[in-house]
DNA sequence: CGGGACGTTGATAACTTTCAACCGGGGTGG
DNA sequence: CCACCCCGGTTGAAAGTTATCAACGTCCCG
């Protein structure tokens, strides 16, 4: 995690681009700009709360440790979204933690700032009220896949939605780098079983691999296996 | 649910509570109350949204259903709290549904009185923000306790977050009358899985039951078993 | 008195994890 | 340059957990 030039992309900045123009100086002011290596640990739940982060470039995994070596991927935050926001609010603990998952430049900026911003600024409190709806959304959607879906059905509902993140490649693969192991971790399953319903997929047809890339093929019968109740 | 007198505890009400003083006297104009008997629905996943409610007495559970005959317990609200607010944000429509679990007297104001409060009131808007920072908070340590805690150490998981939210009887017994099934829907689990896992509970002496009515003896053992690394 | 909802229990089936072993490739140190 | 090692991927078998099914009991309400 080694601190860089600014070099913050105003337009795909969730604090830049919602804040009230006036305020923008400030910011540029404010904020550090950190370079972020593949696999590097941001922070750990149970960090105390320093600041927040936006992200430029790369992605980011928002996720809870569990025994040592499980851990549960809540989300992934990629270009224009933001992490850390966990951290406001009692407790001044980060309750979950964050790593790149491909190298990443972010931008920082602490508390205190990020909360006189929400002060000064009501309609950026507004739409990261809505961002928060949006996260809230899809937390409790998940959290009634982990309940009742099948680990199949959570596999082709965590590769739909990896898709809708991150878009496809030019050949038309799910433009992410990702281990068999987060996959897992983002399914909430186990690395084994996780593979060997990837396997099942493959041998549908529903999906194509071509060495760790993945590409859906059937998109319909993905989100029909996965059940789905299209309220997104 | 019916309409009945506006008999809003203002000091109880998330919404009174949290504004601004020039701006209860329209609250106050404006919601309507209604009374809404235990068991009944006040409104379900695909309804187009209309409001937001505010709870004064009695308890609402939010859930998402599955199935036709399974369902997760997302959430309880209770006095002073709010549902229905995930209704706000993109796509108009509630997802996830409410129901009276004890019979339950809530306030309620159009999507539009309340994203007027909201423009006029940033203060309000940021104890909202707050809000729901901690429900997200509490969302993910639900969603990976899903994912990887027992059936046993989330019921232990249950009963805990259920006393604390609902406190207890004069004589120590968990002040709310749920039937097992909504247990078992809050846990995440089966009716019978839970059942027996509350017999493991009792036989350990861990917890205590009287007909419906359970009581937590042995709250350290309970919060170990559900191998809580405490980061609340 | 009958019916239905809820509670209780056991047997069985299905699913998922766990463990253990193997493979292949990339990087490292000798 | 090569042998080795380690990591990530792959596979099979066994064990453990949880859901499902079926049956029965009980209480309350109509």
């Amino acid at each position: 995690m080694k601190r860089i030039q600014n070099i913050c992309a105003v337009d795909s900045c969730f604090l830049c681009n919602n804040c009230l123009d006036e305020w923008k100086p400030a910011i540029l002011a404010h904020k550090t700009t950190y370079k972020i290596k593949k696999g590097e640990i941001i922070f750990k739940e149970g960090d105390p709360v320093t600041g927040i982060y936006f992200v430029n470039s790369g992605s980011v995994k928002v996720y809870k440790k569990w025994d040592k070596d499980k851990e549960l991927i809540v989300r992934f935050a990629r270009q224009g979204s933001l992490f850390g926001h966990r951290g406001l609010g009692i407790g001044g603990i980060y309750p979950i933690s964050a790593a790149a998952v491909e190298t990443a430049v972010v931008c920082y900026v602490d508390v205190a700032f990020f909360e006189a911003s929400l002060k000064v600024n009501p309609d950026f409190t507004y739409k990261l009220l809505m961002f928060l709806t949006e996260e809230l959304k899809q937390s409790e959607r998940k959290m009634r896949n982990l309940a009742h879906m099948s680990v199949k059905g959570r596999v082709a509902e965590a590769l739909i939605s990896l898709q809708n993140q991150f878009g496809i490649t030019d050949d038309g693969f799910i433009n992410i780098d990702l281990s068999r192991q987060d996959l897992a971790s983002y399914a909430g399953a186990t690395y084994e079983t996780v593979f060997r319903m990837m396997n099942e997929l493959v041998s549908e047809k529903l999906i194509g691999l071509s060495g760790k890339s993945i590409r859906l093929i059937h998109h319909n019968k993905l989100l029909k296996l996965a059940q789905d109740v299209v309220f997104l």
